[in-house]
RNA sequence: GGGCGAUUAGCUCAGAGGUAGAGCACUACCUUGACACGGUAGGAGUCACUGGUUCGAUUCCAGUAUCGCCCA
């Protein structure tokens, strides 16, 4: 309990209560007092089971996109929840050095300032890297602070910090060791733009409009085949033809088999090429003969190595025409290509230009086509990481969440390629491998010996092992992948190459990683996989993938279509909780993208506004308790109410509550965080707000002096009121924690010490479950509907007082309406309410009262004189129709024999209750209608 | 070419072998002592199509169509 008592808190609480809640500086402030009381800093000794989470670590110089605020919501979700199950929570956040992106940003700033990095020079260039990390790698953090991110700050890692620049080191040298990483000349995928080789990952596959050009390499010696003077092939890229070493056919194709081991002059070159057979030739494919060029082209490069060819390489890194080239050097490749379609027309060897669909390879980073370039990298050989992983994935591990996408990550592991880490960038972790050679000479060639090491000086102690003295170190000039550091980083981050550390041995491995599937193979794949070389474990028992989040218009969002939504604008509209409460509501259970509508010209969003809505509706509930405590203090509504002695609309909302109580953290546990949100919407709109304080507004009303039970009856209804909004801020808080932070804070008087952040899940009370009473409260919201329907059909003023009569000669609904007489009459604005059977009915009611009937139950409103006779008329009428419809329904199936025979028994006795329910309903309805003529 | 997903109210999406659900939008009424960021009531759907299984299919199975994504 605070220092000062909750009374006064409340006359400040009250003061302090407007209408409308406003999120901004609510939020701000506990994002300060969470920060400044370290509050989810945890220690890895302390009890409670341990639960570690590390985020998807974001680009250091990036900006918060909708991705990142949906991850982030979906994450400090999972965790807050986990925190209030007692278990001792790490999530640990950080940033990613994202070499290919920085690096191109910073380029482009050299340009504009009419240098270059060549210019600069390494060293130079990375300390303005680290200036340009340091000025906007901030930035990011600060964005994700604002969603109210309940992470470890303290233990914020990022991935070229010390100690994860070290495990990188460490990593390499013992993959190295093992064998598991060569270098080597490789056909790789070279980004012209970036100028370096980037992984088959980092290709995307795109249509696009192109032709197909055919053209004739003529034949050395036509004589000896057949009267044929050349060939035709036909190819998508004619500049690489003066790499051609070879035409392949397929061996069975007839049209070629006599030319099989003849030669071709390359036109322009004049190379002497030979007519090869290859299995993999498509014999329906163009012209059936293909132009081979093993050093640009994966297909082509097998096709050279299965026969042995030359690979000659004419382009340079930046994608112009080298020397190879012959008269097409120094074109860029582009312009190469239209040149060499004009020399062949030229020559009049250019037959015919197809218009052709094809798929490019394209750089992510880049955008621009990737051109197969041979050259020397670094490579991780795959396989036995891949088999690994698919042992632990026959355990369920790591288990996929929702799990069909676990056959997506197998099926990628099954199909594995070695992986390029090496990257031509200065930005990142440089290889630590160091070049032996003599003092005099500065070549580098793919037979120049290397040492592995962690550090330059074991590197030059191993090489003066073998080499004595009379040697330089050259340190390899490439950086690792970004992925390579990414993925070592849910052990590299608590400590990892150090086994004994603390956070390592308490948090390793963690419990889920929560991420898009976008990234499977990038970065799950990758974790899983280095993780199981170097811990011998999976990095993280689940894996919960989630979508995307796409625009008003379906679209994925991204940089280059500027469809992006800004979640700050919408954070700075609507509120960080209502933008993550919006997020995670529409969060489907089989983790599909989701949409989220976006107004562009006004920057609004109706979902969001929704959610924005529904923080407000909470306000203002617990707005009303306060404003309805009367005399009562605080203090006293902090007391568990005595159960028996409360009312029925009370017993009530606690089964409610205890529902939903067991199926929100049901639901929190596997995932299915939409539904957890949907149902605590639904219990606090509809159930607490709707219901439950309207029907105790009668008993909040009664005054001091109104006597002894009344007070009591006053008191119960609101311990029960407070105990539910307690409660429910307990639960709602990982949805939305800065509102559900604020207002446990004003109900219990709690001071700033204590947080509802670490507050433990509200006690089930299975004892309060009851069906039964849930049932007759549903009898008794429909009845209440009834009458309102009436009175609205009928035209009432809301403010006209009416006398409501019931009849049924179903006595236990009369016995529950009789007993809800009070709020009946609350609820309806009813004057009188009045219950009968029918027999004590007969003769009564008079023939044009305002009648509507639902199931066993009349409802009477006796005014006629304002009765609108045709509208009661054709309610009546609809209700007839629609009792007949169901009797006609329900007594078809009744009367097929197999129906009876091989139905459940308790599907055709609710069957048989239905019938007959209806049977008197449109009994009643006619003698109504009859009465009406 | 292989795989995965989607198709349900005007829109965005849930759902389950037994008479179709929510939010938003819409219509009417209401500024009532929590909330107009609100309340009450209402209208609205051949559950993409075709077969099959079943007493019963919108739900399960097979196929078709359209859209989207991933891999080659």
């Amino acid at each position: 309990m605070s220092e000062h008592s909750a009374s006064e808190s409340l006359d400040n609480a009250v003061d302090a209560f407007p209408k409308t809640y406003d999120p901004f500086g609510t939020e701000s402030r506990w994002q300060k007092i969470w920060s400044d009381q370290e509050a989810f800093h945890p220690d890895p000794k302390a009890k409670g089971e341990p639960f570690s989470v590390v985020i998807p670590p974001p680009n250091v110089t990036g900006s918060l996109h909708m991705g990142h605020a949906f991850n982030t919501a979906l994450i400090d979700t999972i965790v807050r929840f986990q925190r209030s199950q007692g278990k001792n929570v790490l999530c640990l956040p950080g940033t990613d050095h994202a070499s290919i992106a920085v690096q191109s940003i910073l380029d482009k700033q050299l340009k504009a300032e009419g240098t270059t990095r060549d210019q600069l020079g390494r060293e130079a260039f990375l300390e303005r890297a680290w200036l340009w990390k340091s000025e906007s790698g901030g930035r990011i953090v600060k964005q994700l602070r604002r969603l109210g991110y309940s992470v470890d700050w303290k233990r914020e890692r990022f991935t070229m910090d010390e100690g994860l620049s070290k495990a990188v080191a460490e990593a390499f040298v013992r993959l190295h060791q093992k064998g598991l990483i060569y270098r080597g000349e490789y056909l790789v995928n070279w980004c012209p733009a970036s100028g370096s080789a980037v992984s088959d990952l980092e290709v995307e596959m795109k249509e696009v409009d192109g032709y197909l050009w055919h053209f004739q390499y003529p034949l050395t010696n036509p004589s000896a085949a057949n009267g044929l003077t050349h060939l035709e092939v036909a190819t998508t890229r004619p500049e690489t033809m003066m790499g051609d070493v070879a035409v392949a056919v397929n061996p069975s194709d007839k049209r070629y088999e006599d030319l099989i081991g003849q030669t071709l002059t390359l036109p322009f070159s004049g190379r002497q090429i030979p007519v090869i057979a290859d299995n993999h030739v498509d014999q329906a494919f163009g012209t059936g003969c293909v132009k081979v060029t093993p050093a640009h082209d994966p297909n082509d490069f097998a096709i050279g190595q299965r026969h042995k060819l030359p690979q000659i390489t004419v382009m340079n890194k930046d994608g112009t025409m080298n020397s190879q080239a012959g008269r097409f050097q120094g074109l860029d490749r582009f312009e190469a290509r239209k040149a060499v379609v004009a020399a062949l027309e030229e020559e009049g060897l250019l037959t015919k230009v197809e218009n052709y669909i094809h798929s490019v390879p394209y750089s992510d980073r880049g955008k621009v086509p990737v051109e197969p370039l041979l050259s020397t990298q670094w490579f991780v050989r795959m396989d036995s990481f891949a088999d690994r992983c698919q042992d632990f994935l026959s355990k369920k591990e790591p288990r996929f969440v929702p799990d069909r996408w676990e056959k997506v990550y197998k099926d990628w592991l099954v199909g594995i390629r070695d992986w390029c880490i090496s990257r031509q960038l200065w930005w990142g972790h440089r290889i630590p491998a160091w070049f032996v050679i003599s003092e005099t000479n500065n070549q580098i060639t793919d037979k120049t010996p290397y040492i592995v090491a962690i550090s330059e000086e074991d590197a030059r102690l191993e090489a003066s092992k073998e080499f004595g003295t009379g040697f330089k170190l050259l340190q390899d000039e490439d950086v690792l992948d970004t992925w390579f550091s990414s993925g070592l980083w849910p052990f590299s981050t608590l400590g990892w190459p150090n086994e004994q550390n603390a956070d390592y041995l308490s948090w390793y491995p963690t419990s889920t990683l929560i991420t898009g599937f976008d990234i499977i193979f990038f970065w799950v794949a990758r974790m899983t996989m280095l993780a199981g070389a170097f811990t011998d474990r999976m990095p993280f028992a689940d894996v919960y993938i989630h979508g995307l989040v796409r625009d008003e218009q379906n679209r994925k969002m991204s940089k280059s279509l500027g469809n992006g939504i800004d979640p700050l604008l919408l954070i700075d509209r609507y509120g960080s909780d209502a933008l993550r409460f919006a997020l995670v509501k529409e969060v489907a259970g089989a983790g599909q993208d989701i949409r989220l509508d976006y107004d562009r010209k006004t920057d609004t969003s109706v979902t969001v506004e929704a959610a924005r809505n529904f923080a407000n509706k909470i306000w203002n509930a617990t707005r009303f308790a306060l404003i309805n405590l009367g005399t009562t203090s605080l203090e006293e509504t902090l007391q568990e109410p005595d159960y028996s002695k409360l009312e029925l609309s009370d017993q009530w909302i606690l089964s409610r509550l205890a529902k939903v109580n067991a199926d929100t953290a049901n639901r929190f546990a596997k995932y299915s965080l939409g539904e957890a949100a949907k149902g605590l919407y639904e219990f606090a709109w509809n159930d607490f707000c709707d219901w439950y304080l309207e029907l105790i507004k009668r008993r909040l009303n009664h005054s001091e002096s109104s006597g002894e039970k009344n007070l009591i009856d006053r008191k119960n209804a609101q311990m029960v009121m407070f105990k539910v909004l307690r409660e429910l801020f307990v639960m709602l808080h990982p949805l939305m924690p800065h509102l559900t932070e604020e207002l446990w804070h004003v109900v219990t008087g709690s001071s700033e010490n204590q947080l509802l952040a670490l507050q433990p899940w509200p006690k089930l009370n299975k004892q309060f479950l009851d069906k039964d009473l849930e049932r007759s409260f549903k009898e008794l919201f429909e009845s209440i509907r009834l009458v309102r329907n009436l009175r609205a059909e009928a035209g009432l003023k809301p403010s006209q007082k009416v006398t409501v009569q019931f009849v049924s000669k179903n006595n236990s609904l009369l016995e529950l309406l009789k007993n809800a007489i009070p709020d009946i009459k609350s609820l309806t604005r009813a004057e009188e309410v009045e219950v009968f059977n029918p027999l004590d009915m007969a003769n009564k009611s008079s023939r044009k009262s305002l009648v509507g009937v639902s199931g066993e139950l009349e409802v009477i409103l006796p005014i006629e004189d304002l009765v609108d006779l045709q509208a009661l008329r054709s309610r009546l009428q609809r209700d007839f129709t629609k009792a007949e419809k169901e009797i006609n329904t329900l007594s078809n199936r009744l009367e097929n024999t197999s129906f009876i025979e091989k139905a459940p028994k308790k599907i055709v006795d609710e069957c048989r209750i239905k019938l007959s329910d209806a049977k008197s309903q449109l009994q009643l309805v006619s003698e109504r209608l009859i009465g009406l003529e």
